[in-house]
DNA sequence: ATTTATTATCGTAATATTGCAATGTGAAAA
DNA sequence: TTTTCACATTGCAATATTACGATAATAAAT
């Protein structure tokens, strides 16, 4: 039905899904990658990296922003935004306790 | 349009994507999870597991399976299922070297 | 050969996502 | 205060995803 029965998994397995889920475009990646590209907290020209329009990026931000990978505050005129730490931290946790546990299995 | 604009962006972006959005499900999720806490390759027995019926699990495997996350072998009448640690150890080191560049930056 | 068990596929309905043109909003600059 | 700049929101069309009933496909067991 393209509804998710979310109330059937567990609130971590929801959490996990939708971080990821807000990361699971190229051009959110890509957002991602050049917030860490540049050397510090950058405001605006975010618009200018990517190849879409200036509503379909901004969408993409709020989708960001949503989830809490990235943070956006106003400064001045424009916004200035930076990826959340804390979220990028869980992920790797995650992804290294999963590594972790596929160590100490046989597998086909 | 409802279709991502897959060529704007780069092979590699595209491929993070493909792997987040094979992730970015909580059944999916859970899917994972129940290989995991598993001792050993499990065969069949993934749908008894989950809220879904029998022909919504087969999806959810197909499309992680699709992804490389996880791999299947035709074991007898089943089908023995097991994560596909490579993934995971990219997955690892993607979010890893994230990580590692946020530490050098001040943020917001 | 028939039955049984396990997984896959098809078809379809409900809903979500992606993208952009047009337009709105809010703050600084003129 | 009018203009300008930077983003956000709205509305809509095209496409994708999620879920499941019905039905196939495949292989062991009888």
């Amino acid at each position: 039905m393209g509804i998710t029965k979310s109330d059937q998994f567990t609130e971590h397995q929801n959490k996990m899904a939708n971080i990821l889920k807000a990361l699971a475009h190229p051009a959110r990646i890509a957002i991602v990658e050049y917030l860490l590209s540049v050397d510090a907290c950058i405001c605006g020209d975010i618009v200018n990296e990517l190849p879409l329009a200036q509503p379909t990026v901004s969408q993409h931000l709020k989708e960001l922003k949503n989830a809490g990978i990235i943070k956006g505050t106003i400064e001045g005129k424009g916004i200035c935004y930076c990826v959340n730490e804390d979220i990028i931290a869980e992920l790797m946790s995650y992804f290294n306790a999963i590594n972790k546990q596929l160590n100490f299995k046989k597998c086909c």
